[in-house]
DNA sequence: GAACTCTATCAACACTGTGTTGAGAAGGTC
DNA sequence: GACCTTCTCAACACAGTGTTGATAGAGTTC
């Protein structure tokens, strides 16, 4: 949901302006997709400070000047490689919700959470693009910050409706404590998929992240 | 404590191989710390990737060559900077254990991070640079790292002694949660720092984070 | 005070990467 | 066959990094 996207899964139909390419629909589609293919594959093998235009220009079997036909920058292949990967987690995202009434507060966390971070983990190299693009590209910051902004959203939701029907106690401001605990798990599972200095073991991050929000939300490890 | 600096407050007497100027003592000491100067000066105003090696000398009235002869790159200087600014943060640190035992949780936590965090609040730029040097420079990334691991190893000390005196229930293992918290506090940190899309206010981030971190570890906002 | 040494300085160069220009080829359409 | 439109790239102009080599000056040393 929220979060802009000039990006359909492949072929959009309708005006590309923007970061896709900039003329209209034709067959040179196929060198589009090559470049964005060869972008995905070389974010897996190194990072995007490593990689040059020239180096996506080779991979899809053209010359630089032609990459410029397609893509107006490297940032541009790599937003809307992020777009795709952004759109593929919110589809496979579950109204929260629902999902914790389903299953409880527990386990219901952690389907959620699970869920959404199932497309970020089988790509960590383009999630780490996306990180790395923020300093320097304001669309990269702008898009992060949506993303982030509807979870915050969904979270303080879960927050509040947990207090009103009585289940968690009161404390902060419920968006408040959203925003810290988003934060946390976007911290948390960043350092864990790069393998940073002191991170979580990829097979403990979930729990840990869950039971520090259960505490803070509901005020004990074992709700309900 | 913990963490490598080669760099004194601005005259090292002995070797200062690595990063600082590469020959032996001598007066162009002036040149290096115009450098220095000017480099935090800038990055006050701008972000790293806008500042070119250029800029730098000529902040610091010498040419682009003969900043070379001072530091190896615009990276070098800037770890510099950050070297410095992380001892000046260690060094307004308390002993934490103590400052808890003295002043209760809430409090002692409180003064604890206050502490901790004011270096960084007075340079945002310096803490952006180091932020924005990361993806690209692996010094950067250890030094960052070895900050994040000496809070981590207090911060668990601290939790195990809370569970050791009964104050704190069990839970996840103390370095695990400590991990995760400090994860949490550096994202919103930085994040509020630099007001960031959704972000804590200022005067609001240590109260939220604070009220998590007591609910995680005693499992009540106001233990004893 | 000439020879020597070490710090400090910079013009000129070599290189890497970005983005632009302008001249076409290749195909479709009327 | 004149005419768009898509697509392609050699050649260029730039910005930035880091290196070379020559040299100025200050401080011993004898």
């Amino acid at each position: 949901m929220a979060t802009a996207s000039n990006a359909g899964t492949t072929a959009p139909p309708s005006a590309p302006k923007g970061r896709g390419r900039r003329g209209t629909r034709a067959s040179g589609d196929d060198r589009e997709r090559a470049i964005l293919e060869t972008a995905e594959r070389l974010l897996e093998e190194r990072p995007l400070a490593e990689i040059s235009v020239d180096d996506l220009a080779k991979g899809a079997g053209i010359s630089r000047p032609t990459f410029y036909f397609y893509f107006p920058s490297k940032d541009a292949v790599v937003l809307t490689i992020i777009d795709r990967l952004v759109a593929d987690a919110a589809e496979g995202r579950e109204e929260i919700l629902t999902t914790l009434a389903e299953n409880g507060p527990r386990a219901g966390l952690r389907k959620s959470l699970e869920n959404l971070y199932a497309a970020f983990r089988s790509r960590p190299g383009v999630v780490r693009a996306g990180s790395d693009l923020r300093p320097t590209n304001e669309e990269a910051r702008d898009l992060w910050g949506a993303v982030m902004e509807s979870w915050v959203a969904d979270v303080t939701a879960v927050i509040e409706f947990e207090r009103s029907r009585g289940a968690a106690p009161a404390g902060p401001p419920a968006r408040e404590m959203a925003i810290a605990l988003v934060q946390m798990n976007e911290r948390a599972q960043y350092a864990t998929l790069l393998g940073e200095a002191p991170s979580l073991d990829r097979d403990r991050v979930l729990d840990v992240l869950i039971d520090i929000w259960l505490r803070a939300i509901y005020g004990t490890p074992e709700p309900g």
